[in-house]
Order: structure tokens, then sequence, then C-alpha cells
RNA sequence: GCGUCCGUAGCUCAAUUGGAUAGAGCUUCUGACUUCGGAUCAGAAGGUUACAGGUUCAAGUCCUGUCGGACGCACCA
């Protein structure tokens, strides 16, 4: 893309004029400030005080050096010592022209792909996915199709909850009081009612909580009946996660649960001893962390003194098979920001343990949810908001504005319609704030249609396919003839915000994978709609004449992808009407 | 007590990690030609970035302290 040419040639110049600069501080980056430019470097200040020089006389010097004729007007020196790029319209054009002849879409993919395992979702067998699930499960998928999209090898896999002291509760409740008409009406909702019960029974009575550890240590040693109906409990939430994602429309490559890794825990454990990094204390198999001073009061547990492994075990076994399955060279992990000392440790006696290990371990953590009145958002009896009403209730709120806007539409359509747009909805309240603020659940703002919505994002969609229904010219696909673009006159201020915005696409990509931050994208989509929005107004497509039209049908189309892609990025779809 | 994160417009949040005059949405107010879809657009109003110091060309962002909040700190996941 254009900032990289910019870029490279800046860094040539720099080199020839400053031979000892470390160029890899040299960087174009998008001018905050369209008034200045369209993009900019602040790298020659900080060149500039390294070697007692004045910055304003570098910058001048390397601007008077510099030639980048070819891309931009004149380069001008500002402020402490900035240097500010305006793109010429005529490189402009020609960037439009080759993504309408389909050689880009203003981004370039990786030429250095990675293997990059992406662990999220993760919902707990026998418990209803609510709205605490939405936002792993959102974020990661938006995160992997990110990368997908850059060129990367992308393995997803949804690590499952299905092991672990919570059966010992379910397996009790499910023995004494299984109402089976109540399981094949709402399996999850029985299942979650004797877990509560039994729960609700060990506060008060120790022989309740013996009678559940008895089964649990059942089924921790493969007793037949126990392991048969944990099997059932898995199945049936299993049918509960598919419904759930299928209408979110997220697909894992792999769902390997806790419990796959059950035959390796006993190794790990051994390995650590054996190795010096774990050792017994209190009864326990424990790593300490004396050198790592922000880890030192922090030891962990990888064996409790029972006997039976925990998280951290069943997580060095999920990264160690990992490691052996796909050769990652990264993983990212995709939860609440409460696990972070987990995963600090985790990533801590991994390190030990594999020290040879060329690999990146992420953790993409994201804020807690928090109810209306700002305290905690806490899983008590009746609080919990599952996530397949929140998913009806979007669509019935989406269903009703949808009826009042279109009453033509037969009620099926609009269903459909409905249905992309609440869902699109939620998934994008999710992904617009910032992933470590803490998030404030609303109804209301999970499910607003106006503003920074997706519905604004899909309905500037929509607008700009009915300009080439309406106009009856094929949308091009990619292969424009080439004739039609050889002119592209770009006038009108509006025009030229929209394209210019179109070229920095690749550069927020970027950054999303890079900081695992999909609100980037969120936020380039909304001004890209913004702006094609202030140019709908301003400039008439269909009625214009040529060579006004053509151009303007480009700008739609490219728009149109950019768009389309964007959103398909986050996971949201787009339709024809709404 | 220790650690992590945070405090930005009336409300909900951005600010590409140290850049130039801190931006959006919601709300309120004022406008938009018989218009390619008004779920739209243009404009107005709204700020001592919790407070006090410090670092430097430059601080919402980094450092110190204070106040306020959330979360986490060996046998839950």
């Amino acid at each position: 893309m254009l900032h990289r040419l910019i870029e490279q040639r800046l860094q040539q110049t720099v080199a020839v004029l400053l031979p000892e600069a470390n160029l890899a501080t040299i960087l174009v980056r998008p001018c905050p400030d369209p008034r200045y430019g369209d993009y900019q470097t602040n790298a020659l200040i900080a060149l500039a005080k390294e070697r007692k020089l004045n910055p304003r006389q570098v910058a001048a010097d390397v601007a008077g050096k510099l030639d980048v004729s070819e891309w931009c007007e004149p380069v001008e020196v500002a402020g402490a010592g900035f240097l500010n790029f305006r793109l010429k319209i005529t490189a402009l054009s020609r960037v439009l022209q080759a993504a309408a002849r389909g050689e880009q879409l203003f981004f370039q993919p990786t030429t250095q792909p990675r293997t990059i395992v992406v662990d999220f979702s993760s919902p707990n067998v026998a418990k209803p996915m609510h709205v605490g699930h939405i936002r792993s499960t959102v974020l990661g998928d938006c995160l992997a199709r990110t990368l997908r999209l850059l060129g990367h090898r992308v393995v997803t896999d949804n690590h499952i909850g299905d092991w672990g002291t919570q059966f010992g509760k379910l397996l009790a409740g499910w023995k004494q009081q299984l109402n089976r008409a109540a399981l094949s009406l709402d399996p999850i909702g029985e299942m979650e009612r004797l877990y509560k019960a039994v729960n609700a029974a060990c506060e008060t009575d120790p022989a309740a909580l013996e009678t559940s550890r008895q089964e649990l240590v059942k089924l921790q040693n493969g007793d037949p009946e126990n392991l048969a109906i944990w099997r059932e409990m898995i199945a049936l939430s299993e049918q509960q996660f598919e419904t759930v994602y299928a209408r979110l429309g997220i697909k894992f490559d792999h769902t390997l649960g806790e419990s796959f890794y059950n035959p390796r825990l006993k190794a790990v454990v051994e390995e650590l001893r054996t190795a010096g990094i774990a050792r017994e204390s209190e009864g326990a198999i424990v790593v300490f962390f004396d050198d790592i001073p922000e880890l030192k009061a922090h030891p962990s547990l990888i064996l409790k003194s029972d006997g039976a492994a925990n998280y951290t075990t069943t997580d060095l076994a999920t990264l160690a098979y990992r490691m052996e399955t796909w050769q990652p060279e990264e993983i990212v992990y995709v939860t609440d920001g409460r696990q972070q000392l987990h995963f600090k440790q985790l990533f801590a006696i991994f390190q030990r343990w594999k020290p040879q290990a060329q690999i990146k371990l992420a953790h993409a953590w994201f804020g807690s949810i928090l109810g209306e009145d700002g305290k905690p958002f806490k899983t008590r009896s009746g609080e919990t908001i599952r996530l397949t009403d929140l998913l009806d209730e979007a669509q019935e709120r989406a269903f009703q504005v949808v009826t009042e806007k279109n009453p033509e539409l037969g009620e099926s359509r609009r269903r459909e319609i409905a249905r992309i747009v609440g869902v699109g909805a939620i998934k994008y309240a999710d992904l617009l704030p910032n992933r470590q603020s803490d998030y404030v659940f609303s109804w209301d703002k999970m499910l607003s249609l106006s503003g920074n919505t997706a519905p604004y994002l899909q309905y500037a969609d929509t607008r700009l396919r009915s300009i080439f229904r309406k106009g009856e010219v094929a949308q091009p696909s990619g292969s424009a003839s080439p004739e039609t673009v050889n002119d592209l006159p770009l006038c009108t201020p509006e025009e030229i915000r929209l394209a210019k915005h179109l070229l920095n696409y690749g550069i927020v990509l970027e950054a999303v994978a890079e900081e695992y931050r999909p609100n980037y994208l969120c936020n380039y989509l909304y001004d890209l709609a913004g702006l094609f929005a202030g140019f709908y107004e301003a400039c008439p497509v269909l009625k214009a004449a040529e060579p006004e039209r053509g151009a303007r049908l480009i700008l739609c189309e490219l728009t149109g992808r950019v768009l389309k892609q964007g959103l398909d990025v986050l996971g949201i779809e787009t339709t024809e009407q709404m």
C-alpha cells in the first residue's frame, strides 16, 4: 500500500543522511487530522534528539532529499519536526483502479504465514450458555477470521468444560431427582435445576456434600454408570452449543474438552517433578516462581493434595498437545480478564518446561460483565440471561423495526432480515468497546439499532447495493473491464475522503491482528459507512454524467467490497434489503 | 496487606500505545431541493481527561502520591 512505499523511500533517504539510524523506528502512519495531511512520520524528532540535532532542521534536510513525488504532493515539515504527506489524486486513482481490477483490496496477505491456535468460547457442560460467553465467542471468532484473511493458518479450538468437580453434584442430582420429561423438554434447564438443588443441599447438609464427593470419585475412577450419565450430559449440552453456534454462524475446527486431556495429566506432573520445576508442598505438587517478582507470592498448584489435577494441569497438557499436533507459532487465549494471573503462571511454567519452544503465547483478555447498576453481573439463581433468550429478544426487536419500515415484505422475508440485523447488532455491541473495558450489560445498548451499530453499517451496504440494482449495472466482481477505469476522476471532497479512507483498510486489519482488538475494525467501518453516507448525499451516482458516473460506480463498488468483507471479518452478515 | 486493570461530555464509550485544536453515539435544539432507500445527511450545544506533583520538544497515555471503583491472590474452573 502507498504508505508502505512512502515509508520505504523515507527509510532509504534517512539511511543516506544518517547512516547509523535504526530504520525500524522510521514509520509512516495515517495522520490523525486530515488538515495536516494523509500520512505522517514523527520518527525524525526522536532521531534528532538522540544526536542532539535540531529536529526541525533534520526534518527539513530529509524532506529536501526525499523524493516521493510519484505519490505525494510536496512534503511539508510541521510542528516539532513532523513530515506530512498528502497523496496526489493521480496516485490515489491508480490504487483504486488496481483494486477495481481485482489486484488487491487495500491489504496484502502476509508474506510469512504462521500457524495460530485460537482458543475461545469454552462453555461448560450442563450449564446454559449465557451473556458471559458471548464476548469470548464473538471476539475469538473475529480474531480467527482476521488472521485467516491475512493469510495465516488458523486452528480454532473450543476447550469446553466437560470435566471437574461440578460433576459430583450433577451426578448426585441426576440419580436422586431427575425429571425425564423435563429433561427431554429443556435438557439444560433440567440439568441446571439439578445442580442448583444439590448445591443448595450441600450448603446445609454435610451428608449431601459427601455423596457428591463420592459420585465424583466414582466418575474419576471410571465407574460405568457414572460415565454413561456423564456422556449423556455432554451429548445434551453439545446439542445446545451447536444450536447457539449455528445461530451465531460460528464454527470450530476442533472441540476438545478438558476430559480429552485426562490421560495425559499424570505424565505432565511427573515430567515437571523430575525436571525439578515442581515440588511437593503441604501435600500438593506446586510450582514456585522465586525468580519472577510478579509471581513470587503466587505459587501454582498442578496437583491437589487429594491427588487430583486441576485447571493448570489440564491447560499444560492442552498446550503440549497443541504443540505436538499443530506446531503453532502462536496460541491466543480469549478469556475473561480475571484469569490473568492463571495465564501468567501457565506461560511461566511452560517456558521452564519447554524452554526450547519458539512460540508466542498470548492472553487476549476482556473486561468483566457488570449489571446495569455497575455491580458485578453474577450468576445467582434467576439472574443469568441465556444466550438463546438474548438472541430471541434481539431478533424480535429487529423484527418490529423491519415490519415498521417494510410492511410490504412477506413475513418470512422480514424474519430473515430481522435475524441478520438482530444477531449483527449483538455481535457488534460486543466488538465495539475496547475489549479490556468492563462490560456493562444493558438490553438497550446490546440491542440498539441506531448510532454506531451494525444496522448502520448494514444499511449503508443495502443503499449501496440498491444503486447497482436501480441502475441495472452489474456489480463488477473483481475483473471490471480495464478500459472503463483508465480514467478515474476524483473531484469532490467527499469522493476524495472516501477514497483515501479505503486505502487504510489494510493498516487496520494488521492492527486488529497485532493487538487482538476488533474494535479498530468496527471504528474503521463506521467511519467508512459515514464517509459513504456523506458521499451518497453529495454525489449523485446514476444521474451523473460520464466520466464521473463510472468513477463513482467504482468508488461504490470498492466501498461495498470493503464494507462487506469487513463485516464478514466481524462475523456480521449483510442483506439486500432491510 | 500485595498484585492487575480502571476513573475521559448529562449517559454509554473511542482516542492505532508519547504526537498537533481529546472524538463518536445516545439525549436536547436547528435545518435538508417533490432525493440512487430518511434505519440518512448538515449544523449547534456539551471537557481543567478524578485530584496534586514530576519526566520532555510534546502527556488522557509514562513516573510518584492521594481519593474512588472493579477484579485476583494454593487445593474452583
